[in-house]
DNA sequence: TTGAAAGCGCTAACAA
DNA sequence: TTGTTAGCGCTTTCAA
């Protein structure tokens, strides 16, 4: 970049001096509008660009901007919410940039030097490392617990979630249910939250109809192919929860290949509440993370880590609420 | 933020200089693996974290930092297309950050002191009035082509295009086409570049089947109703190419409801490439947008724009390619 | 291998 | 209303 221009420059040319410049650059006070006229004029003539790195070392009250990591913006899940979460920043006037993985520990790492604060789905495990990552960023978790000191988080209550799902699906004529969960391939298994609500919710026979599809967490074909072997293993299975929308996007298409009617013979649930949902065929029901209070927590748990309060590390917990469609 | 700890403190603390600090910190040669050992130690203790204005300012390469610009994120197109491009910026070191639209030019011009290039879908039609609120920031306009000295465009070339999937179509049977077209509520009806490549394209039977939708452009509620008031006008329609995947979507759930097969009795086809068009019921056919050569182009256009080559304003074309699924 | 000096371009505080 | 003086925190010469 031939960034060249500075208010030096101008302020030769409109034959002032450097704070004067600034004074009618940044619409400040003290300046007559004589002077301010000609100085924009200048800048303009000289097609001058201000030097946001220079603006925001001497200003008193810098830029924020804040970094959202997730997966990957492939998944309409995170894209929804990263709009929700757009809004919420540039009401506050922050910047977000945005983040997909390579490494999860390089990327914070990296990103600490460039934003003032990290939120997103992060899956690392070990909570020291992350901290020693962030190197003092704040650094905001979602859909998990943290213990350590340094980090925050919010976590989804899915126990009382699922206990709202569960019976309104009963009220609606459900009996057995079944589970579609997800697991990145090639990692160890760890049972999800979603799962351990489900379990301890359903009757026991229901607890036990869990397919695991080892693939993407969120992918179409996963729940196509777990909808066929939940379907081949639970013949009796009349209600089929999905660990989120698009593998309950696959369960709807595997049910329709199948010729299964949804939802007069199983009814089919997904997890997220993606506006898509409402595209489907039929319309997909959903226990909706999005739209729900997620976004309001985020923003202020981070207007609280920006604004440099030390006190302590936030812990929040966000409860999901059922959207009933057409699916069930 | 109390960002206190400067390299000073560390200078101190490690009982070196700054400049010793900086070639710590940033791996630089020229220092002794032992100070440098000592040097980072002392940040770790004190917490220190860069300054990224100050060390912008001072370095020779600054960090380029662009803006993409959509309508929405909440629309699975530009999330997908903000995957495509989020992963060519972080190739090429970027950083990048997002934005939706409020007022376009106030949007423009705002971004324009905060980062070194602009690139997205921004309607506004008055080309001077742009390159003014850019104020010399590369302005990257995609899906329309500019005239005006001081901005870049990459727009589709949906003749061509059209040209493909219209063969593809009537080779596979379709006789007699209709096209769903969508307008943003209350503006000024102009033809897009999509209707002109579909009219010159079609039969005129065929050409005189369109149905304009007022209704945001993304919209599956459109393409629902817009299919019911195409086939009700156009019975002998065979063949429902919408304006977006979307729309498509939305006639996808209207057949199903009328009970019109699909593609037995009607075609549907969407524009866009949308990876949910695969998990759609049928799939969707569409003519992709997504995953041809746009990214690459756009990468290629900002990097010359970001070089600083001020010679002379990029326009590009693009040709979107069919993707064959189930729903044609 | 290290350090001292001189800015990067801008704004805050103070004087004039 | 305007200008002067000091920095903001870091990196880049250039010397030692």
């Amino acid at each position: 970049m031939q960034q060249r221009v500075t208010i030096e420059d101008i302020a030769r040319a409109a034959g002032v001096s450097r704070q004067t410049v600034t004074r009618a650059m940044n619409g400040m006070p003290r300046i007559s509008e004589e002077t301010r006229a000609r100085v924009l004029e200048a800048g303009e003539r000289l097609g001058y660009r201000p030097n946001r790195f220079a603006s925001n070392l001497a200003r008193s009250s810098k830029a924020k901007t804040v970094a959202f990591v997730v997966d990957s913006f492939r998944n309409p899940y995170y894209s929804e919410l990263t709009a929700d979460l757009l809004d919420a920043a540039s009401e506050r006037g922050w910047q977000m940039t945005i983040s997909s993985h390579e490494n999860e520990l390089k990327l914070i790492s990296r990103l600490a030097s460039e934003v003032d604060a990290i939120v997103g789905y992060i899956s690392e495990p070990d909570e020291a490392a992350l901290v020693s990552a962030a190197r003092g960023v704040p650094l905001v978790l979602i859909d998990r617990t943290v213990t350590a000191d340094g980090l925050h988080s919010i976590d989804f209550d899915f126990a009382s979630a699922f206990g709202d799902l569960v019976a309104g699906l009963r009220a609606r004529g459900a009996r057995r249910f079944g589970l579609l969960e997800s697991q990145p391939a090639g990692t160890a298994y760890v049972p999800s939250s979603r799962r351990e609500a489900y379990e301890s919710t359903v009757d026991p026979a229901s607890a036990k109809a869990v397919v695991v599809c080892e693939a993407p967490v969120q992918s179409v074909a996963a729940g196509e192919l777990g909808f066929d072997s939940l379907i081949e293993r639970h013949p009796d299975t009349d209600t089929v929860i999905a660990f989120s929308d698009l593998m309950a996007m696959g369960a709807l298409r595997a049910a329709h290949r199948q010729g299964i009617e949804v939802p007069g013979r199983v009814k089919i649930v997904g997890i997220d509440g993606l506006s898509l949902g409402a595209a489907t065929v039929p319309a997909l029901t959903s226990l909706a993370i999005l739209g729900s209070e997620l976004t309001g927590q985020v923003a202020d748990v981070l207007e609280k880590a920006l604004g440099g309060a030390d006190g302590g590390f936030e812990r929040r917990r966000s409860v999901p609420s059922v959207i009933w469609r057409e699916s069930a």
